[in-house]
DNA sequence: GATTAAATCTAGTACACACTAGAAAAGTCA
DNA sequence: TGACTTTTCTAGTGTGTACTAGATTTAATC
């Protein structure tokens, strides 16, 4: 039993980082076999098809991107300001997709190019996430630190855009880090690049 | 010839949407034929390849976008403000991409998709487009309207990234436009999601 | 209307893919 | 060691894909 259990983890593993780094179509099951010294039939022993196992591993990856925002926001001081919070979620967000494991990263980058039922199935699990965002943007909204006159929705989406489209550019070799993509979303989208008063530019990159 | 100047017409747009909608590996020789009523064979008359007839559909789209923020900004006034040249180009940019045409469109959403001498082959097309952008925000910056603290490279990326990521999620259905997207983007990074110094927030939606 | 050229079709090839069946090997424990 | 279970392998199937060769039809030209 304990064989079988590592076994089960080492193909997770091999499939997140393929997923992360070549897609959906290019992480094919002969691929993930040979990564870890196995026959590609060998496979079926432990998930009944391709998708039952990509399936989990995308489920993998929402959990530990929510988990990562979670806990983020629950280190924060209980009177902290609602901005402080929206940044805390922003960063911890960037660095679970950019600078995290290869689940966070496989969801991310599979993200339109799953096959329908796949595509279904972890709809929901983005709605949860979503959910979290709303509250930040709502509580933000109705204490009156962030402005109401724009549609929260399509403002939540499109801080979650811009973090999820760095996947495609962002490079861990680079001098920037998640950390300070992050930073810098949470300025833009926030404080703005129009210059203003702005307290302390955090970022110096 | 004229017969040939159609037919290929045809299958360009035939094959730009099917990109948009459903991607690269979904859009096969045999559906881009059905869709416009011909055997799959018939398309390599016209075509060398898949990846050839893809690779225009692709240089079409970049094309399509570059123009549309080249023409909005030619008709700003000599004397704009930075800030709104920005505003201009983005709003140009969430049209083509989101309410444009499929080629566009096709470039955005299969981003990432593609396979390797595609993904060559257009690195330099998307250069050239994000020097447009490299340019508007320099030109902020020494003008004095937009902060200089942050990478501009970075907040270049997040800019596009959070209009591109709109393909996923914006639904042409609904009440929120295309160029809504765009005045959001604009609002959020330049202004701010803060509360401050607004003279006019344009959206109401 | 005959001749040539352009365009499309029919019928196939080769290959990669997900997946299966049953034999073989490796591991477990008396 | 021997009986048994768990795990992996060998050897395939069927399907969908891009693509090719050559016949056939459609269109243009004299």
């Amino acid at each position: 039993m304990k064989k079988s259990d590592r076994t089960r983890q080492d193909i997770l593993d091999a499939t997140a980082s393929s997923l992360a780094t070549a897609g959906y179509t290019a992480t094919t099951v002969k691929s993930i076999a040979e990564t870890i010294g196995m026959q590609d039939a060998s496979i079926y022993y432990h998930f009944s098809s391709k998708d039952e196992l990509v399936g989990e591993v995308l489920d993998i990856g929402t959990a530990r991107a929510v988990t990562a925002v979670d806990q983020a926001l629950a280190e924060l001081p209980d009177d902290h300001d609602p901005r402080e919070a929206l940044r805390v979620a922003i960063i911890a967000h960037a660095e679970a997709v950019l600078g995290g494991g290869d689940y966070p990263r496989a969801n991310v980058r599979t993200f339109g190019q799953l096959p329908p039922d796949l595509t279904h199935r972890h709809r929901q699990g983005h709605r949860n996430y979503g959910q979290i965002w709303t509250r930040l943007i709502d509580d933000g909204v109705e204490s009156g630190a962030l402005r109401g006159d724009l549609n929260r929705s399509v403002a939540r989406l499109i801080i979650i855009g811009a973090l999820c489209w760095a996947i495609e550019w962002f490079d861990a070799g680079e001098e920037v880090s998640a950390a300070d993509v992050g930073e810098h979303v949470f300025q833009m989208v926030v404080n703005g690049l129009s210059i203003g008063e702005h307290e302390s530019p955090a970022v110096s990159v």
